[in-house]
This record gives structure tokens, C-alpha cells and sequence, in this order.
DNA sequence: AATGAATGAGTATTCATTCAT
DNA sequence: AATGAATGAATACTCATTCAT
């Protein structure tokens, strides 16, 4: 073990107390995260609500930014669920989940997604994960695309990462609009109309 | 008790030299909040950018988030174009002006644009204006949608405000991509790509 | 005219107009003082009142002290009111008289007489004015009562100088009530209570 | 939404360390305000004078203001000391006894009395407190005046609030007079003659 | 003399991070 | 590992006073 490796290293809940300790700062730091924002949220009040000393942050994390991402890694947001899909499934269909469980994870998890919204405006690596997340959604759609396009069965003019990126952006527009309850239609009508718009959009054929 | 008395002078632009620094210190301040994000900017040097002395800031303006707000005011970011057109035009050239309009406009005001985001994480007066201003955008979106579905151009099924917000949101999600340079289109084919897209979604006919 | 002398000269109001807003400002420091205190009174508040442009302070006055001296000086608060008795006057006939107008003269300018002691809690030379008129009303009580004793009409045991200050102090704290509206009695019987302790405390015997 | 949770945690003293810096910076406090005044003294200067970092103060207390309360609160003036004498002490002793506990008390704690004085001019809380701490010694002197008046031994004429505050009055202006110097009496003298004069004002009669 | 803008020194307050026990 | 106190850098804001027209 050497000096360096030790210079940045926190106690990692070794012990079964640790990881208690551990556990209770980052579900604390999540509920104070949503509640406050990151830059009004203090790390007096994650340890108080994560009924821990004060001091005991410093033996778990460097800093607040740290515990931010354990916060964030933590929260499991997949908004992608393309892929266990049969191969033979109904292409629209496959759509339809994909929206169906893009809105609800969504919804689930927007206390976290507006924190890390927050942090993204002045944190370049959060700002990246923050990309990569959508961008995943966006690759998977636009692999789709190019899939439908070489089947014939959807518009073989588009340029497939746009496309890809323009209705993973409708979709995530959506979502932020259903969380904060300026839609007037509900999720499942929401779902239905994401999925015609989309499928109009590419014009897809059932195969 | 006369509360306007104790009321704090400000500079209000009697003369023509105090317009002038007043002028300078929403240019300055512009320019650092672009540079720093608002969070980031320090009064100090959005002076010493405007060419002022410190106290002058307060001359003028109350505190850093009055000297947001006007710079917001100021900027004249007007993301929709769609009625300007002669009533004949044909719907997709329509559609088409529009997306070219917001994503020029957009691109154009980049930097203070993603400042509005930063503020609209924690400042809710923010996050209205700016969501209302996409909520226009939208509207007008909407109204077209209407207009086409009752031609019998346009998908019926759809719902318009859905539609609209979709839509909307799309473009403004390919906006952000072009201004951050993660596309690999030039903004003409965005602009191409998005009008049928859009087109396609709505099932629009050529009348 | 050399230059120290002009160095620190103010208009004086040499001209008819100079004279006036000179004049205008002193009331409005009046005003401001009495309403906000020394502490909170802004020179732009004066000037609001004064109806006077700001940097025209300036013109007749060095500092907010200077103007503070010259409001103070304005006002005639003669507290002492013995002398341009008749010297026949009966003894306890001239302490009702000068218990009376203290007592009025107090409630009239208890306004800036408030912000006189506040001043005078900070700057040492307002302290000194302050304590210089209650000694004054003090020393002429300490003749009165020289006299009554050498008169064999007063306790003659009693040292002259304390039971001026005393009774002098007597006066002005129970003016302070009355002002301040904790007295229960009214100013008139306050004379009388006044005038009766007084006379009794000296043992001062009709003549 | 709990409130609570949401205020800052303060250094209640849990530790001895804890109670012992905050102990240091009120003695450092009251030091400071006693040099330089409420208004003058500041808060780098406290924490000096108390040995302490800057960023300690705002452990222990939220402001200047309450820090300067905890001062008041913490320096026991009792100007009064009437009530604790034997019930058939002569009244002549019992005056003797105030006035001298009130003259020596003063005298102890002049310093923070003139700190207290300062800020009763601007702040309202510490003016009735001031005046409470007054009040209550002329309340007690109130009721033995009454006494005094039931028992025959006393100028029944008289009315007692007046009279109680008027000789309580008098008796602060001179503690004032003999704190700054400007008495040619010594205490013992003051003494004396002030109960004199008020065994006079009240014509109390040895029973 | 009048006007109103320019100047900048002075300070309270926050809170992430470190440290001693 | 736990605890809670200690530390101090960073900065917004006030307002008396000066200055240029």
C-alpha cells in the first residue's frame, strides 16, 4: 500500500458499521440533493439527515462532489430498454415500450434527474455522464433506425442519427413535461401519441 | 409613512452618461456570465469588464440576479417565426422557416442561453420565463397543428398539444446538439432532416 | 484668501438661493434624523427631503457630523429657564417655573433631543454639548440653592453641587417618561409632584 | 417540511472545548464592545481578542446583535437591593443601602451600561430591556414609598410612581456623574447626600 | 451653485473542509 | 471509525464622499 494510494483514500465501510455509515450518507445526500438542489443542499443537513456526525462525512467522501456521484451512480436510470426485446417483435411495439419505459423512469427518478440537470450547468464531467445518458438512447434508436432503413421499412432519406437524437429529444421533452404536470394528457396516452408521432416520423411499415 | 422616500435612489438614466454605464455594465455582465455561468461571475468583474467602478454596479442595480434578469430582458431571443408568413405559403415551407428560425436564433444566443438554463435549476421566476418562452414556441406549434388537421392535411388522431410539445422539444434538443458541436450535420441538413421529421410525424399533405 | 482657509469652505449661502437650499437641507436633515436616527439617516434621504439634488450636500456641508451640528444648533433648546425671573419671585414659585419649562421644552424637542443622546453615545464631542446643557441647568440650580441655604431657607447640610445634579437629573428623567409615554400622570401634575419632591429634598421653607 | 432540520446547527457547547470558545468569545465580545462600542467593535476583533478563528463566531452565534444580547444577558446588574433586608430595618437604612448598591454596581459595570445605552438607541429589544432593568427599581421603590405613606412616616401628598421614579432618576444621573468623573463627591459622599435628599423628598419620618 | 454619477473602502456572513480527541 | 469543533477563504452589499458637467 502505498503513500499515494493512501493520500485520497476513505474509509469504504470495511467494516459492517462503515458500510452503514456509508449507505445512510448517500441516501441522506439523495433526499437533501432532491430537496435543496446541490448548491443550496449542505453537508450539515446530509448528516443530519443521514443521523451521522458532522465530521463522519470526511471518512466516506472527499467532498460534496463526490458523494453527488456516488448519489448518482448509485440510482439505477436506465432509460433504455430497447434491446431484451424478442428479435421478432413487432417493431412498433418495440417502440411503444421503449417510450412507455423511458417516461416512467423518468418520472421515477426526476427528483434525482433535475439535480443532475442542476450540477450539469457548471460540472463538465456531470455534464458528460448527463450526455452519454441520452446519447445511449439515442444510439440504440438510431442502430433501430438503420435496421428498419436496410429492412425498407421506415424512410431511407432520414440520416439516421439525427433522426435517433430528435425523437430521443421529443421523448425526453415529454417526460420533463408529464413530471412537472404541465401535460394535459396522462403517461399511457402520452406513450400512444410518442409512438405514432415516432413511427409517422420514420415512416414505418409494418413489416 | 412614506416608503418611497426611503426607497433606495438608483441611477435611472437621467443622464446620458449614466445610460451609458448602465448599458455597459448589462453588456459586461453579459459577457462574464457567458464566460463564468452565473454562479461563477463575481460582481467585481462584471465591472471591471463594463469598465466601472465596483460601487457602480449598485448605481444601477440591486444585486446580481436584478442584473440577470435585465440581461435576459435585453437579449431579444424570439425562437418563433411562424406567423410572419403570407397565409398561402405552403405548410412545409412553414414548418421549415420555423426550424431554421429557432435554430439560427438559438445558435445565435447560445452562451446566455445556457446561463437561463444554469439560473432556471434554482431560480423558479427564472424557469418560468424560460419555459414559457419554449411554451410559445409550442403554442404557436399547436395552433398550425390544429389549423392543418381541420384542412384534413394532418394526422387527426394526433393530439395537437402533444404533438406541439414533441415537436418543439425535438428541435430544441437538435438546437442544443448543433451549438455544442455534437453533430455531424451542418445546421442546413438539420434544418432539412427536422422539416421531415416533423412532416412525416403530422402526416402532412401537400394541399 | 489664502488657501488654507478656502480649503475647507462650504457655500454659506452668500446668494439668495444658496441661502435657501442651505436652509432646506438642515430641515431636512431634522426631518430625516428625527424619523431614522443619526446611524440610519442616508444623505440621500436628507436630500430627497431636502428637495435638493444630491451632490448639493456637498456644497454647504462636510459630512453628515457637520450637518448633524448644525440641525442641533438650529434648534433653541434653552432647558434653563430660572433667571429672567423677578428676583422677588417666591423661591418655590421660581422651581415650578423652571421644572414647567424644562418639561416642555423636552416634549417639544424630544425628537432630536433622542438623536442627540445617540449621537452623543459615539462621538465625543456631541457627549460634551449634551452634558454641557444639563450643566447648565444644573449650575443654576447649584446658585439657587447657594443662595436659599446662605438664606437659611434650605437644608443647609446639603452639598450644593449633588443636589443640583440630582434634582436636575430627577427633571430631566422623569421628562424622558413623560415623553415617552410610560407616565401615568399628566404634565401638570408632574410640575406639582416635581416641585413639591424638590422643594422637600431642600427643606426649602417659604421665606 | 421540517423546519428545523433546516436550521443551522450551532455549537451548543456539547463539548468543554465547545462551551469553553464559546465562554472566550463573549468574555472577547464583551471586552471589545466595552473598547470600541457596539457600533465600532468588530466581529475579527472579538474573535482576536477571544483567541479564536474568524469562522468560530458564526458557530456559536448568527450575529453581532446576538452575541451582544448574550453579553447583557450574561453580566448580572442587579442595580436593585432593597427587598433582602431585615423587615423592621430603619427605612433611612434601607434608602442608604439602595442607593450605595446602586452607585456601586453602576460604577462595576459602567463599562457594558454605556455599550447598553448605545445600542437602546437603536435597537427597540435592548431599550425595553433597559428600561425594565429601570423600572424595576423604581417599582420597588414605589412600593416601599407606599408603605412608608400607609405607615404616616411619609409625604402621603405624594404620588408614589412619580416619586419613585423621579429618586430613581436621580440616582442613575448621579452613578452617571460619578462613573465619568465629573462628580468632586466620592461615593461615600454621594452616597450620603442623596439620602438625604430623598429622606427629605418623601419627608420620612424615623418611625 | 446645481446636478447626479463615480468611487471604493469597510465588513458581515457562509460553509466546505480540516483537525484534535 | 466517530465526533463535533476549528478554520478561513471568498464575496456581496452599503453609503459617505468625490468628481465631472
Amino acid at each position: 500500500m502505498d503513500v499515494a494510494s493512501t493520500a485520497k483514500r476513505r474509509g469504504t465501510g470495511r467494516t459492517e458499521r462503515g458500510r452503514q455509515s456509508r449507505q445512510q450518507l448517500i441516501d441522506g445526500a439523495r433526499t437533501i440533493f432532491e430537496r435543496d438542489g446541490f448548491l443550496r443542499a449542505r453537508i450539515a443537513d446530509i448528516c443530519d439527515e443521514a443521523q451521522t456526525a458532522y465530521g463522519s462525512f470526511y471518512t466516506y467522501f472527499v467532498s460534496k462532489e463526490e458523494i453527488f456521484h456516488e448519489v448518482v451512480d448509485s440510482v439505477e436510470i436506465d432509460l433504455l430498454r430497447l434491446e431484451p426485446f424478442p428479435e421478432d417483435a413487432k417493431p412498433i411495439e418495440r417502440i411503444r415500450a421503449a417510450n412507455r419505459h423511458y417516461l416512467e423512469t423518468y418520472q421515477r427518478n426526476a427528483g434525482i434527474l433535475r439535480v443532475i440537470m442542476q450540477v450539469s450547468t457548471f460540472d463538465e464531467s456531470v455534464s458528460q455522464t448527463r450526455i452519454l445518458r441520452q446519447d445511449e438512447f439515442a444510439r440504440a434508436i438510431e442502430r433501430r433506425t438503420r435496421i428498419y432503413q436496410e429492412q425498407g421499412i421506415a424512410d431511407a432519406t432520414l440520416d439516421p442519427w439525427l433522426a435517433a437524437n430528435a425523437l430521443g429529444g421529443m421523448v425526453a421533452f415529454i417526460a420533463e413535461k408529464l413530471v412537472s404536470g404541465d401535460s394535459p394528457l396522462d403517461i399511457d396516452d402520452a406513450v400512444d401519441q410518442l409512438t405514432k408521432l415516432w413511427s409517422n416520423a420514420i415512416q414505418l411499415q409494418d413489416p
